[in-house]
DNA sequence: TAAAAATACTCCATAGGTATTTTAT
DNA sequence: ATAAAATACCTATGGAGTATTTTTA
């Protein structure tokens, strides 16, 4: 089970429309329409009703929903978590050295604008 | 973060041996080599530290395993339970009709052999 | 020198796009 | 009549294969 259908059966679920769907996810609406119902062939089911001009979830759909989102938040949450443990690599002291001269006042201002990007404790 | 991706680096981080691995996950050696150098290209990373003949993990290695089983796991337990809940649509009465002639004994062996095949409460 | 890993291509499956038609209110 | 979904057809990215060349113990 792939986290991009995934993702993209989520998408369709909160927005109940295709087309706004498609939009959000950067996607054209017929690729969003055959992802979705390709979907639904391999997983062998309905997972939305298409009636009343929006799309609804079925119970299968309810049901994989809640799975859906517990799987992509920890997707999600990994990628964050790995960038943030590799980032680790990239703490630690930082020493400039510079002569007495315009470039201080100019070195300030970059390092104000540092200051501001990164975590406070770094700097 | 492809599950796809994830399952092929729990398999090499498990065998220590890429051409190992991809004959455990039945694609070819060349494949999971590029596969394996895109993930930690696209992660900006060394998963693995190649020498002494195999390949173990890095820091970063080790970190992203405990997370990959976790996704890996909560993947395979949903495609798992929707399958699963889907077999509800399956259940209920079997009402089967016949006339009382050979098709009784063949009939008869049909259903053994189905029971046997499934869950023995649904029939 | 004999394993496995890495390259160099080639191929193809499929995600994705554009244009159009169908459907439903 | 209009807006969205579905279909048809085409493109292209990248996953996968075969053949070959490095590596390294």
């Amino acid at each position: 089970m792939e986290i991009r259908l995934l993702q993209y059966f989520l998408k369709v679920a909160e927005t109940q429309n295709i087309t706004q769907a498609a939009a959000d996810l950067h996607i054209t609406q017929p690729t969003l329409s055959r992802q979705i119902h390709a979907f639904e062939e391999r997983l062998q089911t309905n997972l939305f009703i298409r009636d009343n001009k929006k799309l609804t979830l079925t119970d299968s759909g309810r049901f994989l929903k809640a799975k859906a989102e517990e799987l992509v938040a920890l997707d999600q949450k990994t990628e964050q978590e790995f960038a943030t443990y590799q980032d680790r690599e990239l703490t630690g002291k930082v020493t400039i050295g510079c002569i007495e001269s315009d470039n201080s006042t100019f070195l300030a201002k970059i390092m104000k604008t540092m200051r501001k990007k990164t975590r406070p404790g770094d700097l």
